[in-house]
DNA sequence: TTGCTCCTCACGTCACGTGAGGTGGC
DNA sequence: TTGCTCCTCACGTCACGTGAGGTGGC
């Protein structure tokens, strides 16, 4: 028998982890003493706190190893949540050397720049959405500009308003050709609106899905549209140092609807679909 | 101006999230009401928030975001703090890499075996430690067992009894030769014992000090000696199993002073220090 | 009597998630 | 008036570490 310091001494572990697992019941000492609460352990004590120090290795939350060291546990549920166990460790080892790599990246920016630079860009995934757009080939940004506002001023009258999301524009050509841009804008849709498309002054405006993009590098830009290739310039730096390529069109969401004399105060998030060449 | 679910919905961040960092003085609104209490957030808050997410996948505390973020930190001090987080993150993947491994043996143990079998044998590391011992070559175990009950009985009258630790036996033979077994045995001491050694019937102690030992494989055994060949074996298996090799004497530790008439409760925790191989 | 060991609360950790209960503007 | 959004507490998380305050045995 010994009392919970020598036990603690021997095992190496504290006092108070053990009265913690005592009070969870995955350790109960041989006896405890009626009056005092003295805690007693015996040896046989020993292997037993060893099996779930073991266990605790491995990364099991206490909870599954009081399963785990209850006698009704069978070697297939064991071995079950040694499996779970390893995939949530594999994730969390993938997660931890993108990490590595995503640190390693800044720390060579500061090196070469001699600051953080483009350390708003971030990866995110973005859910699929409704939206109610029109897919046309503009010759100039100006034209696009002014179909845009075109848009704005005409479809809220026809859409019930809470329905209606962020302007939006996405930019569906490949190559960058100045006078022939494959553009397809509108608005975002907050939920799943009826109908299936309108007309505005020539437009037609139809409702599809934009698809779920798992990884997008997004920026914020606020001012005048002069701004944008200075965004473009920093998630260009930014999906080359770590690793990422372009993969499909791009998006710009205006976070505030445009207004054609207050451009300054435009807040516009760009969105890059990207994907990872290792 | 953007009150705060606008803003949290456009940043996709939880408005607890917003809250929390307000109150912690990472991001505070553009304008706060005074008699409400609303939130404003202006465009300006936007990448100012998205930065503090881009630290934060870096995996540093909020507390480091703040310094980091805060006017007065330069590149260098950012840099520093990145490498600082790096040898963490280096560490963090290690130590996952290490415990998949670990999880990977138990699996194929269960796969193999139907049972997790030495789950109770563990790594940990030994500190140094100060021990009164004589170093002999003994003709068997039971020589052994004598010369260590003689110490048991003498020492002690001739020892402040809290200066004792527990009985502790070391192998110092490389090879397995039944008859000539190279043995140091005694007290591991409890303190910085003054003295330098002493002698009884015939065998001479010494004060020295045992090497720490990083990775120590550890297992208890209760019981007759005979039980310590299941025990040996059982850490081979295990010293096997996890790309370990044996490094150096192994030592026994008699957690109860053993007692001739009652060796069948001894407890005894077997040592064997291990490096990996990888 | 003085240490030493044991006991039982109870707070703190880290970055929020999740109600509870109440208020203001359309 | 009814929703909707906002607010401020305040608890819970996970596995203990760290006192605080008190008691029993040598």
């Amino acid at each position: 028998m010994f009392k919970i310091g020598d036990f603690s001494r021997i095992a190496r572990v504290s006092c108070r982890l053990l009265r913690y697992y005592d009070e969870r019941g995955l350790l109960k000492p041989a006896i405890v003493d009626r009056e005092s609460g003295y805690r007693f352990y015996g040896a046989a004590q020993l292997p037993q706190l060893n099996r779930i120090l073991v266990l605790k290795e491995l990364g099991l939350t206490l909870d599954q190893i009081g399963r785990a060291i209850s006698k009704t546990v069978s070697a297939d549920e064991l071995r079950a949540m040694l499996l779970i166990r390893r995939s949530d460790v594999e994730q969390a080892l993938a997660a931890e050397a993108e990490r590595l790599r995503l640190i390693e990246t800044r720390i060579s920016q500061i090196e070469s720049t001699g600051q953080l630079s483009a350390d708003d860009v971030l990866i995110r995934s973005e859910p699929a959405r409704s939206v109610l757009t029109a897919r046309q080939t503009v010759r100039s940004f100006a034209e696009a500009r002014g179909a845009i506002q075109q848009l704005i001023a005409s479809v809220p009258r026809q859409t019930p308003q809470h329905a209606l999301g962020p302007v939006i524009a996405i930019a569906h050509s490949t190559e960058f050709e100045p006078d022939s841009i494959d553009l397809e804008f509108g608005f975002a849709l907050n939920d799943g609106l009826a109908r299936t498309g309108l007309s505005v002054g020539g437009i037609d405006l139809t409702v599809h899905e934009l698809p779920i993009v798992k990884h997008m590098a997004v920026c914020v830009r606020i001012g005048l549209p002069e701004h944008a290739h200075v965004v473009t310039a920093k998630i260009g730096q930014f999906v080359e140092d770590n690793g990422y390529v372009l993969a499909g069109p791009s998006r710009e969401v205006f976070l505030h609807a445009p207004q054609p004399d207050r451009m300054d105060i435009a807040v516009i998030e760009m969105q890059y679909p990207v994907e990872s060449v290792r």
